[in-house]
DNA sequence: TGTTAGCACTCAAATTCCACGAGTGCTAAG
DNA sequence: CTTAGCACTCGTGGAATTTGAGTGCTAACA
């Protein structure tokens, strides 16, 4: 446990160091008006704090700057959200009360504002569409062997494929397939589709439908889509500017990163209510050990929709970034779910 | 005009930078199997080749690298395009011998295949859908404010957005503008449905729909899609291997520009047949001053549809990359052409 | 007992200095 | 016209030196 006092320095150091970058003294720390003591006093706790591992020492004459264990202590315990400033929050409530645009728009938009107000790197996944229900599906033929299929949810996502047409299946007999699969399917979560299909209209399908087992190919072909959400970014150039990448070889590395959206998605991902917070090796991967990733999940009725998030040094604001991340989540989910009813 | 001694020394100074990024010394390029002359014959030459502008000198004491002018000369007159390397060849003739995929997932493993081969960054724009023709549109009403209209054009390209739906009007007057559009429209290229709605439907519209001053905002709506290209990109973390990219403020200015698309899509734009080169400050732009692109259209029936290009540093591998590009759109037409007849 | 001033000490970063050598330009001989 | 020879230039890299921010320790003080 620590004192009162030793709490005072180490949210100082923290503090100070995420603003300059540089490793803090005793002096520097004893100069800030919220501490009453002498940069000896100081010298001692900080020698003491970096004892229990919440600091470190670059080289022996150089300053303190917090340990991984010194930022999860200080965001567990010392931080206070900061209110976010009057500017940003009228870019974001003008954001949200905009006439209804596409929802990738309007994802596209959220994380460009907030790379923009942070300066980090910005990142949503989703949203997901395991449980998205069918509203209709519709073919469009375009020659004789190839055909576009085109698969509508009840939330408005639109999913197209390139089918090809198996030899001998007439337009007549697809349209008539296509018909039948949208009375039987319409309501049906994306992820039950396949099975109902197998399951529930084969015998229908053979009654009705001539050559059924040719257009089961085809089915498949059409029910194949992508469930996980897509990865959306902004602002990856943001981290350039933080003096911690200045090397080429860890631009190289994060930049290799975002371009694995796999990577990316599972980084992100933040099965948590409320505001995430992973401190470098708390990532597990080389390319972000000296990288925060803070992120949060918006969603509807209780159910997860997706995840934004934000990259950033280690030395990240987090007052900022957390406040901010809980406002746009809280905001995100209000404006979806007003779209959704 | 250069003498032919002139010539082979240019090419050997050129050919030595662009495999070793280092200047190159009269001495180097003596020891060429190719050239027999002595250093001190070189050093005379290289002195007269710099005098004209094809090559320079870092510091008095260092060997010569090619100028601007040097590259110019070298890709019109002496570079012999290579022959593509079997592995290649392969990567490539199996790409476009798969079975047919969506458009955009031929374009996105194009650009990749292309950035692997060369490892520079490799972008594509297009294909533009001005003269597509509309084959099919679909209204997919989510409540009874928003619908999803989908547009299918005949090169199976599927654009979609979102629509409000004015007050007072009904599902079925929507449903009834839909088919007049379709029959009325289909066929049509993309760039003139608004003004064919505009001048020839308006009366049929008034005559067959109520409320249609109404159902115009919406159909304005529909039709205000993007015909642009898109572009896409792959391997822009290559450059960052290149020795001249060990600055982070040009990696920086390099990042920006891709995330630029607007840009991005001016610098690429070729509207020539045949392979284009740009060397450095041929591209008008700060960022890419020591950059070289070279872009090559594709197209059908002599229409270009969109580019294919690379942006290396100007210490570019153009044989390869010249003759890969030329490949690469050669087959890109054919497979296009084989897909949309 | 906790706090502070003072002082010697440490060490990275910046600066200076120096030797090395790759490569040049010029000259004179072949 | 070509080439060997030589003096000269200048960037590179390493060693030596200086500088200064910051520490730890000790002793005095409240």
């Amino acid at each position: 446990m620590l004192t009162k006092r030793q709490k005072k320095i180490l949210r100082a150091v923290v503090e100070e160091y995420i603003v300059n970058a540089e490793p803090v003294g005793s002096r520097t720390v004893s100069k800030r008006e919220d501490i009453g003591f002498s940069a000896a006093t100081i010298r001692n706790e900080m020698a003491d704090l970096e004892e229990m591992g919440f600091l470190e020492q670059p080289h022996t004459s150089a300053g303190r700057i917090p340990s991984q264990s010194g930022y999860r202590y200080y965001v567990d315990h010392l931080m206070i959200p900061d209110r976010i400033e009057h500017p940003d929050l009228l870019m974001i409530h003008r954001l949200f009360s905009s006439h209804m645009d596409a929802l990738e728009q309007t994802i596209q938009q959220t994380v460009s504002i907030l790379s923009r107000i942070t300066n980090y790197t910005s990142i949503m996944l989703g949203p997901e569409l395991y449980d998205n229900k069918l509203k209709h599906l519709q073919v469009v033929p375009l020659n004789d062997r190839m055909a576009v299929a085109i698969l509508v949810t009840d939330t408005g996502h639109v999913d197209q494929r390139w089918i090809t047409v198996p030899d001998g299946v007439s337009l007549s007999s697809i349209e008539q397939m296509v018909n039948l699969l949208n009375t039987k399917l319409t309501g049906i979560p994306l992820h039950h589709l396949k099975q109902t299909v197998h399951k529930e209209l084969l015998e229908e399908f053979s009654r009705h439908v001539e050559n059924y087992e040719y257009l089961l190919s085809m089915v498949d072909q059409m029910l194949a889509s992508e469930l996980e959400g897509r990865v959306f970014t902004s602002g990856t150039t943001n981290i350039l500017s933080q003096p911690e990448f200045r090397d080429v070889e860890k631009i190289k590395a994060l930049m290799e990163l975002f371009e694995e959206t796999e990577t990316v998605s599972r980084l992100f991902s933040n099965k948590h209510t409320g505001v995430q917070i992973r401190i470098g090796h708390e990532n597990h991967l080389e390319a972000v050990n000296n990288c925060s990733i803070v992120s949060a999940s918006f969603e509807i009725d209780g159910r997860s929709l997706g995840t934004i998030g934000v990259l950033g040094p280690t030395r990240m604001d987090y007052c900022k970034v957390v406040s901010l991340l809980d406002l746009l989540t809280r905001d995100l989910s209000q404006h979806l779910g007003r779209l959704y009813k």
